[in-house]
DNA sequence: CGGAACCGGGTTTTT
DNA sequence: CCCGGTTCCG
């Protein structure tokens, strides 16, 4: 092997080992930071270069889009355009690629609509009242829960025995499984689990395809393994019988997606699923200094169900990870706010290299609160996602609706949206009518117009509806689709509602209704648009430009940052008491992978804290500290005890101010969100302006007016 | 049918 | 505390 090719140099033995190994399976246990995406780059550069493959024959399978574009452009730096033929992919993505063309077989069409867990939960409640049951009895949620881990598991309907949940809905969880299969075919609809689920249905019963797949790819590799489910795990043993060119990379201390199927059990047994498979260890750390490796060591060491690993560095400097505690979360998230402040002051570190990773979702919020009164910028990753914005979800279910009548999900969604007097009893109408002659919503609409029965505001309206998205879908032939989209928007009078809407966020609805229809212009069809932003989500654009970073440890995955701050270890929150609950042991040692992954996107700080009291649903209550920091040797970090340290306390008042973008503008002149100082008064922050006197609120004293002559800027 | 006023229940993580 | 769902009234 001639390891002077620039793509080979530079590798470690193990590396390297990894990299040329070239033929039969092979699994690369790859600790966190020990350059996994570089060895999986580099891999696929060597196959296609020593010609072992073309560019299409391979396979290249990751979880998030993100994880897939990183690899395609680093590839592509290499070789060039060829890569466009290369299958790059999330499976969810590959496999409805492969789906399109063959759908047919499966009684589906080729341009099924892909549905979301929103749309999920929508059908479901429609299932089970039409059965008859409670809500109460019988979530939506659990069903949906319930039918998704069938689906990871790769569990048809005909396959599912009535008690298979115990005495679940008066053990009709068959049936109602099968019903909700069944009415999503007859949307022409799929959802994220049938993806798989029918791509294996597909192999398993059409041979001619299963052989054109399996020699299509010749090279196959995964990436985060760890994180497969059981669907995945067979489509993957499916694809590569022929070749067993199979080449998994995974960590299984850094599996934390058991909740939603993932089995970790795929990667503990490789090497007996896989005969002759060799086995590589990355076991050298480029990411972290040894004090941040340490704490994550000391910390995984806890659990017992892992293959025992230990990742080493060279980097030898830093600081140690710190301790802190603090009076309350309030509290906790000024500090970290002010930390923050003075590290970008002090020019130790820009505002982008600053990641604040929380267990929960509804965590962020301190921190926004925080950040925006010192006017950092500061954006949260993975919260509202565009696509999940109400409005956004409105303006893709008429587009759904225009290409396809009888996606009933989307009628259900905007019949009434905006409010056209179609409540309730007229729905139930329609739906009635639909299930007598078996048609869709809206070819029972259609009829109910017809019959004109009652010559109510309600009839009107819904001639005038059906007939826009008629003509709209007729236009499309001759009309580019952006514009057809765009006229329906105004002529259902969606945009309207909002344009009369004198609310603050009527006018970001609007705005984002405007960016939805723009965006379509990038896309050949409606059909291809609709494909594509089912399956992507928002972390991709982790930008470029200089804030601090917010988001769940989950979504932190993969990430690298300089400085994490890791707030709120407390019983309950973190773990999560929920998780426990849900199952005891294993739920525990998920929460301490989690607490794994979080410590090792850390480069060289790495700040854990707590607080001693926290606001949860509204009160106030005393918190005990999480026995991951007890589980630390007390040597391995630095201790520091503010709980005592009143600063913040005594002021438990701040005012709120919206200052996000104002920093850079008024910076200059004791503007909106400055830090200042005063003689007597202290370290302070300025609230308003008027004139050369400046309200400021004072970290001792509250808020005082001050003239500019006053102060100085910190 | 639509809007306002009220009540009760829930916060884990997501392709 | 925030939301979604329900109820009650015009």
């Amino acid at each position: 092997m001639d390891d002077t090719k620039e793509y080979l140099s530079g590798l470690n033995e193990s590396q390297l080992e990894a990299v040329t190994h070239v033929e039969g399976p092979l699994l690369i246990l790859a600790g966190a930071g020990t350059g996994k995406t570089r060895v999986l780059t580099s891999r696929i550069i060597n196959i296609v270069d020593n010609a072992h493959a073309f560019p299409s024959q391979i396979l290249a399978v990751t979880f998030t889009n993100k994880a897939a574009s990183e690899m395609r452009q680093r590839v592509e730096k290499y070789l060039g355009d060829v890569m466009g033929s290369m299958n790059i992919g999330t499976f969810h993505s590959i496999a409805a690629k492969i789906l399109r063309k063959h759908a047919e077989l499966l009684g589906y069409k080729s341009d099924y609509t892909i549905i979301n867990q929103d749309d999920q939960i929508r059908l479901i409640k429609q299932i089970v009242k039409d059965f008859g049951f409670d809500e109460k009895d019988v979530p939506a949620k659990l069903l949906l829960y319930y039918i998704n881990r069938f689906k990871d598991r790769a569990i048809l309907p005909e396959n599912v025995a009535s008690n298979d949940i115990g005495h679940f809905a008066n053990n009709k969880i068959k049936q109602l499984y099968h019903e909700y299969q069944d009415r999503l075919k007859n949307f022409n609809a799929m959802d994220f689990g049938d993806l798989l689920l029918n791509n294996i249905t597909l192999f398993n019963t059409h041979l001619d395809i299963c052989l054109l797949y399996q020699n299509k790819f010749k090279y196959m590799l995964v990436d985060e393994y760890q994180d497969t489910n059981i669907a995945q795990y067979m489509w993957l043993r499916i694809l590569s019988q022929n070749n067993n060119n199979i080449c998994c990379v995974g960590d299984d201390d850094q599996s934390i997606y058991a909740w939603r199927g993932a089995e970790i059990s795929n990667i503990l047994r490789f090497d007996k699923d896989y005969k002759d498979a060799k086995v590589i260890r990355l076991e050298r750390n480029y990411r972290s200094t040894q004090h941040i490796l340490n704490i994550a060591s000391k910390l995984i060491a806890n659990n017992t169900m892992r293959h025992f690993k230990e990742l080493w560095t060279e980097r030898t400097d830093g600081d140690m990870v710190k301790v802190v505690n603090y009076y309350d979360d309030k509290e906790e998230a000024r500090a970290i706010a002010d930390e923050i402040d003075m590290l970008e002051r002090m020019k130790k570190c820009s505002l982008s290299d600053i990641a604040v990773l929380v267990r929960a979702g509804y965590q962020t919020r301190n921190f926004e609160e925080s950040l925006n009164f010192l006017g950092i910028p500061y954006r949260i990753i993975g919260s509202t996602k565009f696509y999940d914005r109400t409005e956004v979800k409105d303006g893709v279910a008429y587009i759904r609706l225009l290409i396809n009548h009888d996606d009933n999900l989307a009628f259900e969604r905007i019949i009434n949206v905006p409010k056209r007097g179609v409540g309730p009893s007229t729905l139930q109408n329609i739906i009635q009518l639909s299930k007598e002659n078996g048609i869709s919503y809206f070819a029972a609409t259609k009829m109910l117009v017809q019959q004109k029965k009652s010559k109510s505001k309600a009839m009107d309206s819904l001639a005038d509806f059906i007939n826009h998205i008629e003509t709209s879908n007729h236009q499309l032939k001759h009309t580019e689709h952006r514009k057809v989209v765009e006229e329906l928007m105004e002529k259902t009078s969606y945009l309207e509602m909002y344009r009369k809407e004198d609310k603050e966020d009527a006018k970001d609805r609007f705005g984002n209704i405007k960016e939805l229809v723009r965006s379509l212009e990038e896309y050949e069809s409606l059909n291809d648009f609709l494909q594509y932003i089912t399956l992507v989500n928002d972390a991709d654009n982790v930008a470029e430009d200089n804030r601090v970073n917010i988001m769940t440890m989950h979504a932190a995955k993969g990430l690298e940052f300089d400085t994490v701050f890791l707030p709120g270890w407390e019983e309950g929150v973190f773990p999560s008491s929920k998780s426990i609950e849900e199952d005891r042991e294993n739920g525990l040692e998920e929460e301490r992978r989690l607490a794994y992954v979080a410590i090792t996107r850390a480069k060289r700080n790495l700040t854990i804290s707590y607080a001693c009291y926290r606001r949860v649903y509204g009160d106030f209550q005393a918190s005990e500290i999480s026995r991951f920091i007890n589980e630390l040797p007390k040597n391995a970090y630095q201790l520091i005890n503010n709980y005592f340290n009143n600063t913040y306390k005594q002021n438990n008042n701040h005012p709120v101010i919206k200052i996000n973008k104002a920093r850079s503008i008024e910076h200059a002149k004791f503007g909106v969100g400055e830090k200042v100082e005063h003689v007597t008064f202290g370290k302070g922050v300025v609230l308003s302006a008027d004139g050369n006197v400046r309200q400021v609120f004072f970290e001792k004293t509250g808020v005082k007016k001050i003239m500019v002559e006053f102060l100085k800027i910190v």
